[in-house]
DNA sequence: CTTGACTCTGTACCTAGGTACGGAACGTAT
DNA sequence: ATACGTTCCGTACCTAGGTACAGAGTCAAG
């Protein structure tokens, strides 16, 4: 956490260390996903703190996020916004998408680990799989009184 | 579970139910991601199970997965492939994926959770939040060697 | 002091995942 | 039997999130 300051890096030396393309950086510059960097004779520097925001961004749209998602992400973790109760706020939303997120892909490893000890058993035994029932839904649109006759 | 096959519904009724467009299901049918449905005087008849095929897919893309892993989870589900050796080689895969998203939305929760608990505290106190570094990452690229002076 | 690698800006292009449109046929209620 | 809503099919279009030029400047090694 110290230094975080020293040790500038070209757009190109970044790019590398975050595992992204150039044109990646200067995306998220353009989408405010990272902050303007400083110049050294025209040329962008940038420090590891940009490299771990890089990274957190591509962690965070593979649970499922977007950039837009991101970008509150890195409000909170930044502490880029002086308003405490809106972040507040921000984080209570966020708790529940990421808890409910944690509960649905539990639910999917426990079908899948079921399904895959059903599979390693007896070739000549039918496996079933509720693989497609794991997740909590509200099916009373389904009812027939729903539904048109066709 | 019971009583699959009937109750037939239109695509339109489908797509109600399943919270999509019409042309969400004739493109999730082109992609192969739902079962080429049976036709009653030329229009698409569906079943429930459809609509659980849907869902399932669109919360499988919620959680970070695309459509082509919506795919390879149906086959779980489905056990629509009769090769269950290649069947449970991808549980395995989709086992370690789904667990290191769970992993690290758990890390996610505990940081918005702390940062949530200082937002709340004396507003003067200031805040910090470790969010930002909450995912496992493999630092050794940032290494100064690694690093290009400008 | 040239050559190759890198940077700059801007604009154009690409893929994934839909979403909308046009024109024809059908079905059901008035 | 006519009007309205759905469906059919194909194709065109759209957004998010990048990715790739083009053309010009910069820098460091040989």
């Amino acid at each position: 956490m110290e230094n975080t300051q020293s040790e500038p890096m070209t757009i190109g030396a970044l790019a590398k260390a975050a595992g992204v393309g150039v044109e990646t950086v200067r995306f998220y510059q353009r989408k405010g996903l990272l902050e303007t960097p400083t110049r050294t004779k025209g040329y962008r520097t940038y420090g590891v703190s940009d490299v771990r925001t890089i990274r957190f961004i591509k962690r965070v749209q593979e649970l499922g996020f977007s950039l837009k998602d991101a970008q509150d992400l890195l409000d909170i973790a930044l502490c880029s916004s002086e308003t405490r109760p809106r972040l507040a706020e921000a984080c209570r939303r966020k708790t529940e998408e990421i808890q409910h997120k944690i509960s649905d892909l539990n639910r999917m490893l426990e079908m899948v680990h079921q399904f895959s000890d059903a599979c390693g058993s007896e070739p000549s035994e039918p496996v079933s799989c509720n693989l497609i029932d794991c997740f909590e839904n509200d099916w009373s649109c389904c009812e027939p009184s729903n539904r048109r006759e066709i």
